[in-house]
This record gives C-alpha cells, sequence and structure tokens, in this order.
DNA sequence: TTTAATTATTACAAATTTGTAAGATTAGAT
DNA sequence: ATCTAATCTTACAAATTTGTAATAATTAAA
C-alpha cells in the first residue's frame, strides 16, 4: 500500500511495483487511513512522512497499537535523527526520495524476507481490526479474546486465506473432512452457524456472508 | 541453501547472500541431497544443474514429491529449452552463471515474496520429512495422517518456530494457557507425553528431547 | 552409591466439542 | 404472491479432549 500525496510519485511507483508482481493500493483518503489500513491490511507500506492531514509517525505510532504490518518510511530529507525517529516509531525500514528503483525493491524485499519468518506473521492472521492466532484458535480484539474450537479454526482461517472470494461449502467440507460428501451436510451449516455467533460477541455481526448456491464470503 | 560444487562460486554466493542478511548454508554431501535438505528445511534453494554425483533436474524431481521449498536453478549454459525444463520440474525461477549480483537478490526476493504468501507457507510447516498443517493440526508422514489436538498444536508449533533452541516449560505453559503459574504444573508433562506418542506412532521416537532443568528441545 | 528433585506414565472424571435430527426461516424462481 | 429448495437454529447425546491425582522412572548432585 502507497500512503503518498504526490500523484506522479504514486502512479510511478504503481508501475514499478505492479512490474515486479506486487499489486500496489494508493491510499487515497488520508483522513481515515488508520481505518483504511486496517480494513485493507497489506503486506507493506511505503508511507510518506509528510502527507497531509495526519502526520506520518503520528499515523504509524497508532497502527503500531494495532498492527505488525511492515511498514517503509519515505522522507525527503536526509538526516540520521529523521531516520533513527523513524525506526523508534515502529518503522521496519527508511528510504529517501528520489529513490532508486532497484534499491527500494530491494529494501522492500528485504523488510518481507524479514518479517514473513517471524512468529507473528507465520502465525498470526490479521482481519481489520482483529488478530487470530491460527495456533492457539484465539480471537482478539481490543481487550476481548474469543476461542474457537478446530473445526471454526478451519473454516475461518479457510476463509481468511480466501477473503473477498466466494467459498463453496464443498471447498469448506473438504478443508474440515477432507471428502465433500459428508454424511450429514448439515454439519457444515451448524459449524458455520458456531462461528458467526462468535464473532457477533465480538461484533462483527456481518462478516460471513452467504451467498445462497453459491457458497459463503468473509467480507 | 547453496547446492554448487564450484568452492569459489560458493563462497562468493555466501557472502553476498550474508551481506543482505540471509543465513546461507553450503550443501556438501550430494550423494545424500535429498535428506540433507529435508532435514535442514531451508527458506530457499539455490540449485545448479550440474553438480557431481546426481543431475540437479533429478534431484529436483524428488525433491517436489516431498516438498514445497522454492527452488531457483542455476545453469552455465542460456537456452530456453533449459529455463523451460527446469521449470516443469518444478523450479520457481531459473537464472543463468555468471550472475548479476543485484538480479540475482531481486529475484530471490520475488521468488520468496511469491511462495511466502501461499496457504502451504503460511500454514503449513515443514520438519524433516513431515508436514504439520497448523490449521488443521494434522501431521502427514508419507501416507500416514495423525491428528493433534489443541494443546498438542500449540505445543509443537512452539517447538518447531524455536527448532534446535532449549524451550523452558514456562514458555510452553505461558504458550498454552497465556500463564506459566499453572495450577498444577504436572499438565503440561502429560500434554508433552500425549504428543511424543503421537509422534512415536509415526516413526519420531525422539524429536522431543528433555534437557532436565531447563525444558525440551526439538530434534 | 545414595538421595532428592525432576520428569514420565497411567487411569479416571469433568469439561468441551461434535454430529445429528427436527423444525424454522429465508431467498429466489415460477 | 406463492412455493420450494437452501440455509439456519436449537437441543441433545456421543465422542473427544483435558486436567488431576497417584505412582513410577529418571537424572544430576551430594
Amino acid at each position: 500500500m502507497i500512503v503518498e500525496d504526490e500523484e506522479s510519485i504514486c502512479n510511478e511507483l504503481s508501475k514499478l511495483l505492479e512490474n515486479n508482481n506486487y499489486e500496489p493500493i494508493v491510499l487515497k483518503d488520508f483522513s481515515n487511513a488508520l481505518n483504511e489500513i486496517l480494513k485493507v491490511s497489506p503486506d507493506l507500506i511505503l508511507l510518506d512522512i509528510n502527507i497531509p492531514f495526519i502526520n506520518g509517525k503520528v499515523l504509524l505510532q497508532s497502527l503500531r497499537k494495532n498492527s505488525n504490518i511492515p511498514v517503509i518510511m519515505v522522507t525527503s530529507i536526509n538526516s540520521e535523527t529523521s531516520e533513527a525517529l523513524s525506526i523508534s516509531y515502529g518503522a521496519d525500514d527508511y528510504i529517501t526520495k528520489p529513490y532508486n528503483p532497484t534499491i527500494l525493491l530491494l529494501r522492500i524485499g528485504a523488510v518481507l524476507k524479514r518479517t514473513m519468518t517471524n512468529y507473528d506473521t507465520k502465525n498470526v492472521l490479521t482481519y481489520k481490526n482483529l488478530k487470530f492466532d491460527i495456533t492457539k484458535g484465539t480471537i482478539k480484539k481490543d481487550n476481548i479474546e474469543i476461542t474457537l474450537t478446530k473445526n471454526e479454526i478451519i473454516i475461518f482461517a479457510y476463509l481468511l486465506n480466501h477473503q473477498n472470494k466466494i467459498v463453496t461449502r464443498d471447498e469448506l467440507m473438504t478443508a474440515i473432512w477432507d471428502t465433500a460428501d459428508y454424511i450429514n451436510d448439515n454439519a457444515l451449516t451448524v459449524n458455520i452457524n458456531r462461528l458467526r455467533n462468535k464473532l457477533k460477541a465480538i461484533g462483527f455481526e456481518k462478516a460471513i456472508d452467504t451467498r445462497k448456491k453459491m457458497g459463503y464470503i468473509l467480507l
């Protein structure tokens, strides 16, 4: 995700990233940046320190209260103080404008490599403003924590790994029982129902949407 | 992991990778390559197509029967046929010698980026010649599959994420119950015991080693 | 070699999870 | 607007998982 107000730079960056098999998203509404970031949940953020409405460092600080999404700070001034400050606010790396495309790509690769292997990115999936510990089967939102059972974990993980795509009932049944022609096809419905009730308890009433005759989708 | 017989190239590559925060391991014994690879379970393999004892392509083919570890093929001949063949044998990318260091780093970054985000790398951990589906809590070895319970999943995942390091009983208790001063400290011992029995059933009798007064270690 | 602390094993009861059945609701086709 | 197939809800019994306690085995220190 590119968080940057100069449109020419946004376009340049988008093209560069697309050509290297990334899927750049440009953040436009800075007034609601934090929510937007949490909603999209990008793999990495290129964050310009000088954006309108909100200071980049302040945004980073609030983001860090909810998320470990890797952030590379982008700034026009090359000062050691700036760099040190960015890192202390929770940035993963720091780069100055004008950037060298190759160097930028290498830094992105390095940050992703570093962050993709730690516990949190391997075992904790993020969905909006909640964190799903896939191993423990716990979902944390603010200070509330709920616990999922084995089948609920499988369903939620599957939906999360296919977010914004319709997932068929057969797919889910195969994920749980390794076969879709389960004796009682209602068993899935019941398990979905149980998961939904737990999600409702933490304020996600309409997270799992039914697409009749097609399947389910995690919004 | 570097699979290459020319020592000068090995040294060069190792230095390059170390300088970029990777942890290169050079494979020396080609006669037992497959087992060695599965034992080490590296994040990525640079595989020279012309190594002694075993043909690189054959090695890749046997590897793919057990593992999805990303592989970049290295060859001295630049032919489209070679490239197509490597990919068809299951390589993730292809590069020719002599390589440009920057390009190599970019390709490594690109391959890791691609592979780190798919289901198998996010939800399936590899341990020796078995695969642990962290979401379903199943361990597969050859054609045998065992199922772990919630606590066993937490313990095994924790040990796996701290492989070859001693893990204290307190750490494990905190991982399971969020607090180490659990009412009955024997509960952990019992759960370790249950996990060990299941691992024994698939031929991993001595995987979890006790380090008395210190904790446990996954070998 | 003996001793004491640490870790392992086993069986059991309580708690949780799961599938099932039976009935209620919903949405889309006619 | 009606009907029907698809999905949902609820309660219950069976199966699984879990912690506990009592006892056994092991290891490191004295």
